[in-house]
DNA sequence: CTGAAAGCGCTTACAG
DNA sequence: CTGAAAGCGCTTACAG
């Protein structure tokens, strides 16, 4: 910048002027301005910028699995809203590990972003801690978490599963296996919870050994199936807590040599793309991913733009059960409730 | 810095050396001022700390497109090597356009980021310009820029496809669709130029009619197959140039009422985590993600440290063909050549 | 081993 | 409308 002020002979005050068009400037200067910064290939150096204004435009997004199709759309969609905005954002992904999630928010933090964006891996004494205390505006998508109260946008969890596993119930399933996520997640409780409740609704005994607890990966999905499989008393409908799982699910029914949706039924948390053109066409819960990213960029913005905001607010999204062809009726229908 | 340094009462200088470790300090005063940086809840400016230092150990990655298990499957490797390096990462997607992409790395420059990883969106003049004319490290990834000297790890998609495409001609495919990329990009005009080679082998003529051109995504992959298979000669064999195309071109063999691979086969580019477990088994190409994304890093970070690289350095990898099941030899063999 | 001081490239009152 | 000057929070020779 001090290049520019002297090629054009005016002062760095005036060169920021016009680079800002933060003050009026006589069209002569700025003409001769414009010429010098467009000749010596001038560019503001933001890192400058950002000490003296106190404000980086950029925003920090953290997410558990970037691998992992709802996720990677969702950032798609916040990514794009909030470019859109002016800010420019960084991205981290910790494969749902905590103490890496810990270490990216510190370094977030460092840089000065202007505002967080976090999907939670786990639940996290840190995170809380972190969170706590800096007055860095954040927002929690997909997951919750205990004591960080910000704002937050989520999908009804419970409600969603709640419907699912009623839908299996009415298509005569009794037995339902359970492919849970981890516990240490609001997601993996609240889905629990409603699987929990539709039993309860029809007044159908909770088996705690038809729930098994895989961590939202295929690997563990895979085994946990496997350990529903194998027994004598299998169960004749699947329900897997979310799209990574489902994968290890089918898996595993495959390498048992049972046939979906013939011989055993599948109903998986979070659409894919292209569920409803592989076989078995997938019947999933479908996440309003658009919404949930344009919602988080929203609130986050809001904040950043300094309306009055006071207390955090809560999003709650309604998924939307997609039937397809993985979730068939009971083959033998051997008992009927009244419902 | 200056209030701890107030704090244990002695000058910045002194803190700034603790806090780096660049120069030795007392052990009363370490402490005293390790004690004042606790209590206070210190964090260092890394803001000024660049400004001051002229770098940020920041890098920009930026893809076409986040949404594509591909890219983000690199992005998720890069991430974590560069991580594990100490840098953090700022992507950015742009959904294959070009304009968007100039933006953002004009964006990322401004951030003074230390060096930039690239999966070009098509071919642009203003890409080559603007790399050329910043001396920030940057490697290309996926595909090459004309114009555009710089390091690159890319895969040897001729090949590929040329290994492919004589898998299919092998099992009595004559008359095999080709579902292109865009031509603006190298990936697709270099999986187009496998392609033909491969005919050229056999000694089968290149039909222009048979090749369609997709845009690597979904929506224009489903016309495009359509355009194939509503013809009366249509192909008994589909290749479709990446993943997302493959989708459309399922959704369209579905719509037009055609069962694969029992009336017409599929090979697609690119591997899917769950190509073996739904219907058909897709039979693909797989890239070696994980290589492609610890080389894209390392190269970068060779660059960086300051190592004595002169030229620009390009690495080719191979892909590799999963056979699978969406691909059977053709129904009624008509011809048969010699080969 | 420690501190005073300059300077990284910008912005922003404040004079003129 | 324009410029001189202070200052954002740090680092780094340079004295002492």
């Amino acid at each position: 910048m001090l290049d520019v002020a002297q090629s054009a002979g005016v002062s760095v005050a005036t060169v920021s002027a016009v680079v800002n068009s933060s003050a009026p400037v006589s069209p002569e200067l700025r003409s001769r301005i414009e010429m010098a910064i467009e000749q010596i290939g001038y560019k503001r150096n933001t890192i400058a910028r950002s000490l003296k204004i106190g404000t980086t435009r950029t925003i920090g997004l953290i997410v558990a699995d970037i691998t992992n199709p709802f996720f990677t759309d969702v950032v798609s969609v916040i990514q794009d809203v909030l470019h859109r905005a002016g800010y420019a954002v960084m991205l981290c992904c910790n494969d749902e590990d905590t103490r890496l999630q810990d270490e990216q928010i510190d370094l977030l933090l460092d840089r000065m972003v202007d505002g967080l964006i976090i999907a939670p891996a786990g639940e996290d004494a840190h995170l809380s801690r972190i969170l706590a205390s800096t007055k860095t505006p954040t927002v929690l998508i997909d997951r919750l978490c205990d004591g960080v109260e910000s704002d937050a946008v989520v999908l009804d969890n419970r409600r969603a599963v709640h419907d699912a596993t009623a839908y299996m119930l009415n298509l005569g399933h009794r037995r339902i296996g359970y492919i849970s996520g981890s516990l240490a997640t609001s997601t993996g409780r609240e889905r629990l919870a409603g699987y929990r409740a539709a039993l309860d609704a029809e007044a159908i005994v909770f088996e705690e050994n038809l729930v098994q607890i895989g961590n939202f990966r295929e690997k563990d999905a895979y085994k946990a199936a496997m350990q529903l499989l194998i027994r004598a008393d299998r169960p004749t409908a699947i329900f897997s807590a979310n799209n990574l799982m489902v994968i290890g699910v089918m898996k595993a029914i495959r390498d048992i040599g049972l046939r979906c949706p013939e011989e055993i039924s599948v109903v998986s948390f979070d659409d894919f793309p292209w569920a409803d053109v592989f076989q078995p066409h997938l019947t999933t819960i479908a996440q309003p991913v658009q919404a949930i990213g344009e919602q988080a960029a929203q609130l986050l913005i809001d904040r950043l733009s300094g309306k009055e905001v006071e207390a955090p607010r809560r999003l709650m999204l309604q998924g939307r059960l997609i039937i397809r062809d993985s979730c068939r009726p009971v083959p033998i229908v051997t008992t009927r409730t009244t419902a």
